[in-house]
DNA sequence: ATGGTCGAGCATCGA
């Protein structure tokens, strides 16, 4: 079983990218986030074509979810209960026997912002959201763009980056606070080099130089954490021509 | 201190 995850910034023009690294990756599961489409637009042929089963959650211009799947998903669930939220950030969807919840954690604009407060409330909501999913689904992976470098070591540059949004204390305590509901970051059980990144600005020449920030994630429930083989960022992408900002992250599993 | 590049959709916002 491998699953992955993947900010694509506009699946309009990233579909072809996104075809190519599922034929040539072939995950069982690739969650995606910013797929800036309505569901009527959403490529569900395309996709199939490849072999993948659509669920989507989309909106006009910004933000939308998807997940790509070769088995069947289901029981999608894209409003949980206390998030009164039209921005489509959250797509849960059941596959196998593995529950799945893909996130597109808000940016939060700058630290103080309101848009950092909607950040910090929506990650306290989505706490208690996972803490019921856990207990229906004790096979649970929750992955997506979290926006939040969750130490110094995901920061090519941590003290220009103090306090800064993506990187401040409250911001890595409500990551923190959900991996204490007893998530693992798979990327951590693993030995990894230095200075992996998954996203990295479009300006500067920031992937060159790999000014980069780790900030998506793929977090597993213990049974899985037991069961998960490998856990690895994929740049090639990123070397691409007309690039997403983000590179996939992938996670494999036993059985 | 500011902007630098993308994607959206047509001036500027969000990231």
């Amino acid at each position: 079983m491998k699953i992955a995850t993947w900010n694509v910034n506009s699946l309009r023009v990233r579909l072809p990218h996104v075809l190519n690294w599922l034929g040539q990756e072939r995950p069982d599961v690739l969650a995606v986030q910013e797929t800036k489409m309505t569901d009527p637009e959403f490529p569900v042929a395309e996709l199939a074509e490849a072999g993948y089963r659509s669920v989507y959650s989309g909106q006009k211009t910004y933000n939308g979810v998807a997940v790509l799947s070769k088995l069947d998903p289901c029981d999608p669930i894209t409003d949980p209960a206390d998030f009164d939220d039209p921005q489509r950030r959250i797509l849960a969807v059941t596959v196998a026997d593995c529950r799945i919840v893909n996130l597109y954690v808000p940016n939060g604009g700058e630290v103080g912002s309101d848009k950092y407060a909607y950040k910090l409330n929506w990650l306290a909501k989505m706490r208690n959201c996972l803490r019921l999913e856990l207990e229906r689904h004790p096979r649970l992976v929750v992955l997506g763009d979290f926006n939040i470098a969750p130490e110094d070591r995901d920061v090519y540059d941590p003290e220009s980056w103090r306090e800064k949004i993506l990187c401040s204390t409250p911001e890595r305590e409500a990551f923190r606070a959900l991996l204490d509901l007893g998530l693992t970051d798979a990327f951590r059980r693993f030995d990894q080099a230095e200075k992996s990144y998954t996203w990295w600005d479009y300006r500067l020449n920031a992937f060159r130089r790999n000014l980069g920030l780790r900030i998506d994630h793929i977090l597993v429930s213990a049974p899985l954490a037991e069961d998960c083989l490998a856990c690895r960022i994929d740049v090639e992408p990123r070397k691409l021509e007309r690039p997403s900002d983000h590179a996939p992250v992938v996670a494999e599993f036993r059985a």
